[in-house]
RNA sequence: GCCGAAGUGGUGGAACUUGGUAGACACGCUAUCUUGAGGGGGUAGUGGCCAAAAGCCGUGCCGGUUCAAGUCCGGCCUUCGGCACCA
């Protein structure tokens, strides 16, 4: 029985309701069987799931429903990446706590996932904002401390004055503070780092070894890891002001042009620039400089805005090779976190330094000379940046400059003046942030005794979470009493204080999916048995934003994990799926700017302002954004279609990895669609229920029966392929609605027995295809069919071959490539009896035209090319 | 500037493994039937040129390889994404 009308609503409860009850969704770790470990990246408890969220788990529910289906034991865990910024702004707005408001926000969207019908294992739930989560984090930091893997350093740091705290790069607009608008300075201060460069060649290596990642992510990594080969060289200070300090270091990629070196450049930052400036003239111009650079904005270094500026220090270095007095200066576009700070500068051959030169009149030196024609220091206009050969390098001229490098590095090593190295763009990961919500860095501060970390069985230092909040976001922990005052653990002094400092939120999503293999395990961080069966994950599913950082992290807390002997696996994911981002075109008004579609009428075919009855111009299609308000509330979507046809359209409309634009017309034709495939079994399912499915060979049918049945097997080799291999449900689908047309053909009246069994297969076969798609809708066909619940514990339908290889196929005629007739016929015919028919064929003969045949070619079971 | 991806009907997108029928499937549109109407549904059509057939043209552009190119090779253009004063 089926009732006559589609009502998802109704039938998407019922069936949300029977897997909770039967907890068809919960896993154990069981050794006997295949593990397949999906998961989805979990999201930041916002307070509601948006279209990104709802296309990336459903992306990943269909994998894991139908990994299920294929006998595999399935880990589909959800969590929440509870700690972060947001939840303290949106406390202090609304006058709430963090803690509350991430609950309140995780509760309402558990609820819009479980609507969605996500078959995901809710009991290993996990938030990372709770103590029993984060105390393990503390725990492995504590590890990380004493061997010397996480480290604290004085940096510098986006600084406001007026809220005494750290900014991230984002709240920084242009070089103003986001929240109280006044300048953010640079700042030093003491911060914690994980030394993540120590594996920085290690994490370059293995990018080549994750065959299950998209090419793109992976070259995202390796430019962030930006590894160069070169030496570093140090240059002696004319009159060193310390006896210690005698000369400075620089980094080069190229060596070769050492001789034609005839500046210095240190950053602004750099410890060398006072202190040599210090007795000079230029004593007082510098300290200028380094103080106006500290005060400017870095994320408006952009190259076009950017002008390039420097002064000298006063000081002198030596050129080690050619004894020349170098000039010292500090510029802006040194950077301090590169290298070592500076630069030695050989205008001939780098662009900038020849711009710099230029500009501030220093010598220009060739000492690569190109093969093929001259080059004049004098009268060059940009510098000459490719290979050649060497001059003015004393002993080495006339050698190439590449062989030069390496003979370059030889002589400095043997001088004892440099060396060949390794620089990264990468740097070592600063995990501090001087704000309230996230996990406490375990240290504490001893008058006496210096920092002393926490000791493992005072574990977890709980994040007080009814403290109040201050004024402009200002963390309330360093005045907070009861939480920074603590005896030393070393010697017992009172006045030991806390760190106040919490961890970086992308530590907590290092580790997270390790948690989920046992994640209410409470004698460390996992269950290493547990990390052993299901761990590394089979396949991640997430968007590209996290290209870079949170997967690189998390590359490199699994190596931190190894090297500690807690895990035995250096790749955390093994497969990788970065899905585009939802769009949809955006609406504007000249007066009025963006609008929401209720903000437009149109009564004239001409969309217009309900504001100021101006026409309404249609935008691009971007990315959904509040800002741009093109967004589509997923709750309106499962209100209207339900989650099936919600489900259905995200993967119908575009491959996972493509930009899906959204349609309402397109999300109509999906519940069309659902719709039809249901009229249609409430039609047959009274002939059928009681049939069995068609099994035999399909010469034992006849006509269209056979078709049907072929169709069917074919239908499933597609679908299983194309969601298996290449996650492209968007003609997995398209394949089901084409078999699907095939059974609309018929009619239930006036089917003969062997039909209607054959049409049972296709029935069932639907509804099998189609329950990782649609789940609700396929369980209740799969009842209406007369089979037991639940669908999603039947096996993944299979095929035969035998079924699908035809005697009978049709041939294609070419003539010179193009195509000019069909003919049928044994699908074996050998290749000369083709030949003969397909010149007998009359639409051939006429292009023919009685002209030479110079050759023919057959491609067996598929065509003849004539060439005449 | 460097790195990466992508350009196919009015639209989203198919064309697999290994070059072999371009446009599957869907949206939209047109005609038509059904209904009191709205909605919904059924049927037929839908790359361009042509009244139609025949035919010709057609996968960003130019060239090449091949019996045959959306697919392979060389060069260019455009769009999107990432990094960007990295020494």
């Amino acid at each position: 029985m089926l009732d006559e009308k589609y009502n998802p609503q109704a039938i998407e409860a019922k069936w949300q309701r029977y897997w909770a009850e039967n907890r068809l969704f919960k896993v154990k770790a069981d050794p006997q069987r295949k593990k397949y470990y999906l998961l989805e990246m979990f999201p930041y408890p916002s307070g509601k799931i948006h279209m990104g969220h709802v296309r990336n788990y459903t992306i990943g529910d269909v994998v894991a429903r139908c990994m299920r289906m294929r006998g595999y034991n399935v880990l589909h865990p959800m969590g929440w990446d509870a700690f972060g910024m947001p939840a303290e702004n949106a406390a202090i707005a609304n006058k709430s706590h963090p803690a509350r408001w991430t609950y309140d926000n995780i509760a309402a969207m558990r609820a819009q996932l479980k609507r969605m019908g996500f078959s995901y294992d809710w009991d290993r739930e996990i938030a990372t904002c709770a103590p029993q989560y984060y105390r393990w984090e503390q725990w492995l930091f504590l590890k990380m401390y004493a061997r010397g893997m996480a480290y604290r350093k004085e940096s510098f740091v986006n600084w406001c004055d007026p809220c005494q705290t750290v900014l991230a790069n984002e709240q920084v607009e242009a070089g103003l503070c986001w929240r109280c608008g006044k300048p953010v300075r640079q700042k030093k201060l003491w911060q914690w780092f994980f030394r993540v460069t120590d594996y920085a060649d290690d994490l370059l290596l293995y990018c080549d070894r994750l065959p299950g990642w998209p090419e793109k992510v992976l070259t995202m990594q390796k430019n962030w890891i930006g590894k160069s080969v070169g030496a570093e060289i140090r240059f002696e200070i004319e009159n060193p002001v310390d006896e210690k300090e005698r000369d400075i270091a620089v980094f080069t990629t190229r060596p070769d042009t050492v001789f034609g070196a005839t500046f210095m450049v240190l950053a602004p930052e750099h410890p060398l620039v006072i202190k040599l400036s210090r007795n000079t003239s230029q004593n007082q111009v510098v300290a200028e400089f380094v103080e106006r650079m500290a005060l400017q904005d870095r994320s408006a270094k952009t190259v076009e805005s950017f002008e390039k500026e420097g002064v000298f220090t006063g000081a002198y270095c030596i050129n080690p090779m050619t004894r020349m007095r170098m000039p010292v200066f500090t510029a802006n576009f040194a950077l301090m976190e590169y290298g070592t700070g500076a630069v030695m500068s050989v205008p001939a051959h780098d662009q900038r330094d020849f711009e710099f030169a230029q500009k501030y009149g220093l010598d220009i030196i060739l000492v690569v000379k190109p093969l093929d024609s001259e080059l004049d220091e004098n009268t060059m206009s940009a510098a000459y940046i490719a290979d050649g050969i060497l001059v003015n390098s004393g002993p080495f001229d006339g050698m190439s400059n590449k062989r030069a490098q390496g003979e370059i590095i030889n002589y400095l090593e043997e001088h004892h003046i440099g060396k060949k190295t390794v620089s990264f763009r990468l740097r070592d990961w600063g995990i501090s942030r001087q704000r309230y919500w996230g996990a406490p860095i375990p240290m504490i501060h001893c008058p006496d005794c210096g920092i002393v970390p926490v000791p493992e069985t005072d574990l977890p230092v709980v994040l007080p979470e009814d403290a109040d909040l201050l004024e402009g976001g200002r963390s309330p922990l360093p005045v907070l009493d009861r939480f920074i005052r603590v005896a030393c653990p070393r010697c017992g002094h009172a006045g030991a204080r806390r760190e106040t400092d919490t961890m970086d939120t992308f530590v907590e999503s290092s580790w997270y999916f390790e948690r989920f293999c046992s994640p209410h395990y409470t004698k460390g961080m996992f269950n290493r048995e547990a990390v052993d069966y299901w761990m590394p994950v089979d396949q991640y599913i997430g968007g590209v934003e996290h290209a870079i950082l949170h997967l690189l992290y998390s590359r490199y807390y699994t190596r931190v994990l190894r090297d500690m002997g807690l895990i035995d696996y250096k790749e955390p994911f093994t497969r990788l799926l970065t899905q585009g981002m939802v769009c949809k075109e955006s609406l504007a008004c000249a007066e009025h700017g963006f609008l929401l579609p209720e903000e437009v009428e149109d009564h004239t075919g001409m969309p217009c302002c309900t504001k100021c009855g101006r026409p309404v111009s249609v935008g691009r299609v971007e990315k959904m954004s509040k800002s741009k308000k093109n967004v589509v509330d997923p709750n309106v979507l499962l209100e209207k279609y339900g989650a099936d046809t919600t489900r259905l359209f995200c993967l119908f409309a575009a491959p996972p990895e493509r930009d899906l634009e959204w349609n309402e017309q397109g999300v109509e034709g999906g519940y069309r669609f659902l719709t039809r495939v249901w009229r249609f079994f409430s039609d047959w399912i009274d002939g059928v229920e009681t049939v069995a499915p068609f099994d035999g060979s399909p010469d034992l049918l006849e006509g269209g029966a056979r078709d049907l049945y072929r169709k069917t097997h074919a239908t499933i080799q597609r679908v299983t392929r194309d969601i298996e291999d290449r996650f492209h449900f968007n003609t997995a689908i398209s394949a089901v609605m084409e078999l699907f047309n095939t059974m609309a053909g018929f009619k239930p009246g006036d089917a003969s027995a062997a039909t209607v069994a054959t049409m049972r297969l296709a029935m069932d076969t639907v509804v099998l295809l189609l329950s990782p798609i649609v789940p609700h809708f396929a369980e209740e066909l799969w009842q209406a069919l007369g089979h037991e619940p639940s669908v999603l514990q039947e096996p993944w339908p299979t095929f035969r071959q035998s079924v699908l290889t035809r005697e009978e196929i049709e041939f294609v005629v070419q003539v010179n490539g193009k195509l000019r007739s069909r003919f049928t016929a044994d699908a074996d015919t050998d290749a000369e009896t083709l030949k003969k028919m397909a010149l007998s064929d009359e639409r051939v003969n006429k292009f023919l035209e009685d002209r030479p045949i110079k050759k023919m070619i057959v491609v067996k079971k598929k065509l003849v090319n004539i060439v005449i």
